[in-house]
RNA sequence: GGUUUGGUAGUUCAGUUGGUUAGAAUACGUGCCUGUCACGCACGGGGUCGCGGGUUCGAGUCCCGUCCAGACCGCCA
């Protein structure tokens, strides 16, 4: 037996008891005589003491340790003199009798503390040495006990945790996909699922009305903190709902996920937003208030259109532009030209892109913008009054074409938020957007693309636009989709799907697929709507972001175990790598040198 | 594919207008220290300044190329 306990259990309760622990070496303070050794293992740290006193080979041995050697200790627990509150085991310490090297170790390249010493890349390299710190198990930890509580929720719900397959059909549409050749049937390749999406509508034509899955996605794309080339979903579907009874079901989930691994877990203290409805807004509304598709709700300073007050007043630059919108920033009239002039620059840079930024302060002595010669107080005190300024506070406004506008303002919003400190990392804002537009038109190709994926159904009051032949009926269909967003963050994304062939088929003809295409890349769902689908919808949650958000962090990889850096590489395992030659052969691939 | 920031000791970084022997912190090693807990004190070892080329009397520093890493844009149905 290598340990009785581990390293974070020992109380003061425990007191004379003998016990044996093993652990990794945190760290070894020699004063003289005496050598204190911190012993880690996942569960804490326990305090190791080997006296003056001690046997002669025993102090020999404790000089030879290092940082991160692997030992067991037998000793007995007893009380110290010099108690540490700062953790759990520091009321008692372990009088060791007899140590025992497991494994030496090599100093690590890096320190194990909660703030190391290590950069990205050499962490990355050492994934398994940098999993011993103790952000990184928290976040560990977190994802284990949001799997566990979506399981057992889902599970109560009557949902089946069903597997699908991960060497599937390359469908090119949406995202590259992985693929793999096939040795068996050459020149012919699978495709990683970049979802399981047509599988989980065909459980539904199987019956299993309502299905769950904790699955590994694959998108071939460029990366980015918060993307990586293999991720985790949660995906669901139900059959016989509608789109409320989607959301319905998975607000539930959300709920759940608030109140036990939130609240609990994590201790964040509750909050009313986490048990009463979510709010749901509209996809143009959320474009309108927010300039994104994805709002952060944690603060107010909704967008506020200006158009019809700023037109027509004789400045050109208001007067020639197709929308005008501003946020007013509660108690920032005392900012500064120099901060102005930044935000300026702010909103200038090609991420932005906005031409120039006009302001107006609401100061004791009236109404300062940056554009008085053109106009009024009355007139400026209109636009107030349509923001709800008060004196004290900032109106910020921007002008240009409207999406792109509303869209800088909506980055505006969430910079200012940032700045004002109203993104609060202890506050959770949930809510749903549906009602996105069904098609996207691309000039470039001169086609629609699906803005959800083709399986997506069209609003049924929208049928008989998206049955016209018209582009213009048809970009304005709705989708009835909605995607649930955290903190500005999506979660998640769904729709109710199609499910008659017939309309099926529109989808890809309307997409630009001929029948022969679409059959051939498509034709097992086709079919299978012809034995009996019942209608269905679903969602599927980016498992990896929800942790992330949930746990504080930035970036997604703190919660993968071992994760991919920004060029899709494995750091550790140098992955991916070149195959030799006979590989090549027998997977009927041609070498570089070859092509 | 593009924009941008960086690459100097094991590690994280500083390094002035181009100018003496490239520094700090930390880690590591040795010695001292009997209650530390980020122990303390003293001493010490440790550098292909990413790589290649150029300008110059002289390059860590300037220029060109290249590789690597990070952030962002495109992309992510």
């Amino acid at each position: 037996m290598y340990r009785t306990h581990t390293c974070g259990e020992l109380r003061i309760t425990n007191q004379g008891t003998e016990v044996c622990l093993a652990g990794w070496v945190q760290r070894l303070r020699k004063l003289g005589g005496m050598t204190f050794i911190d012993l880690r293992d996942r569960y804490g740290i326990t305090q190791l003491t080997i006296e003056e006193q001690a046997p002669a080979d025993l102090r020999e041995l404790a000089d030879k340790l290092g940082r991160e050697f692997v030992v067991q200790a037998k000793g007995k627990v007893v009380e110290r003199s010099n108690k540490n509150p700062k953790i759990d085991t520091g009321e008692i310490e372990i009088a060791v009798l007899e140590l025992k090297v497991l494994n030496a170790a090599q100093t690590p390249p890096f320190t194990i503390e909660d703030n190391t010493d290590g950069g990205e890349e050499l962490r990355a390299t050492y994934r398994y040495i940098d999993l011993r710190r103790n952000p990184l198990k928290r976040a560990i930890m977190l994802r284990h006990t949001m799997a566990q509580e979506v399981r057992s929720y889902l599970s109560g719900q009557h949902f089946l945790e069903i597997e699908t397959p991960v060497l599937i059909k390359s469908t090119p549409e949406g995202a590259r996909d992985f693929v793999v050749p096939s040795r068996m049937n050459l020149g012919q390749f699978y495709a990683l699922p970049q979802s399981p999406q047509t599988f989980k509508q065909l459980l539904m034509v199987a019956g299993y009305d309502r299905y769950f899955q904790i699955v590994r996605c694959f998108r071939d794309e460029d990366l980015r903190a918060d993307r990586q080339p293999e991720f985790t979903q949660i995906d669901c579907e139900m059959a016989f709902v509608e789109r409320d009874d989607v959301l319905n079901a998975f607000e539930g989930l959300a709920k759940h996920l608030f109140k036990s691994v939130l609240c609990g877990y994590l201790r964040h203290s509750n909050h009313p937003r986490y048990n009463q409805p979510f709010p749901r807004i509209s996809y143009a509304d959320a474009m309108r208030y927010y300039g994104t598709d994805k709002p952060d709700i944690r603060f107010e300073m909704k967008i506020c259109d200006l158009t019809s007050l700023a037109k027509g007043h004789g400045f050109p630059v208001f007067d020639s532009a197709d929308y005008v919108g501003g946020i007013c920033v509660k108690g920032a009239a005392e900012y500064t030209r120099k901060q102005l002039d930044e935000l300026t620059e702010w909103v200038k840079r090609p991420q932005i892109g906005a031409k120039g930024l006009v302001y107006a302060r609401l100061t004791p002595d009236g109404i300062k913008s940056s554009v008085d010669k053109f106009y009024t107080q009355e007139v400026l005190q209109q636009w107030a009054v349509r923001m709800e300024a008060m004196e004290g506070d900032l109106i910020l406004i921007l002008c240009g074409a409207e999406k792109k506008t509303q869209e800088a303002l909506g980055d505006l919003r969430l910079e200012m938020g940032n700045r004002l400190g109203l993104r609060k990392k202890d506050d959770f804002a949930p809510l749903w957007v549906y009602d996105f537009p069904l098609l996207e038109w691309d000039d470039e190709t001169q086609r629609f693309y699906a803005m959800h994926h083709p399986f997506t159904s069209p609003k049924p009051q929208d049928m008989d636009k998206f049955l016209s032949p018209k582009k213009e009926d048809l970009e304005q269909v709705c989708a009835n989709a909605y995607d649930f967003v955290i903190n500005g963050v999506e979660i998640g994304g769904g729709s109710i799907r199609i499910h008659d062939s017939a309309i099926q088929k529109r989808m890809f003809e309307v997409l630009g697929f001929s029948e022969a295409e679409a059959d051939y890349r498509f034709g097992f769902i086709i079919n299978a709507f012809t034995y009996g689908a019942p209608p269905h919808g679903g969602i599927a949650f980016g498992f990896d972001r929800w942790c992330t958000v949930f746990g504080g962090s930035e970036s997604i990889r703190d919660y993968i175990a071992f994760p991919k850096n920004n060029s899709g590489r494995d750091m550790m395992l140098d992955a991916p790598s070149h195959i030799d030659a006979a590989q090549m052969k027998e997977l009927g691939l041609a070498s570089a040198s070859e092509r």
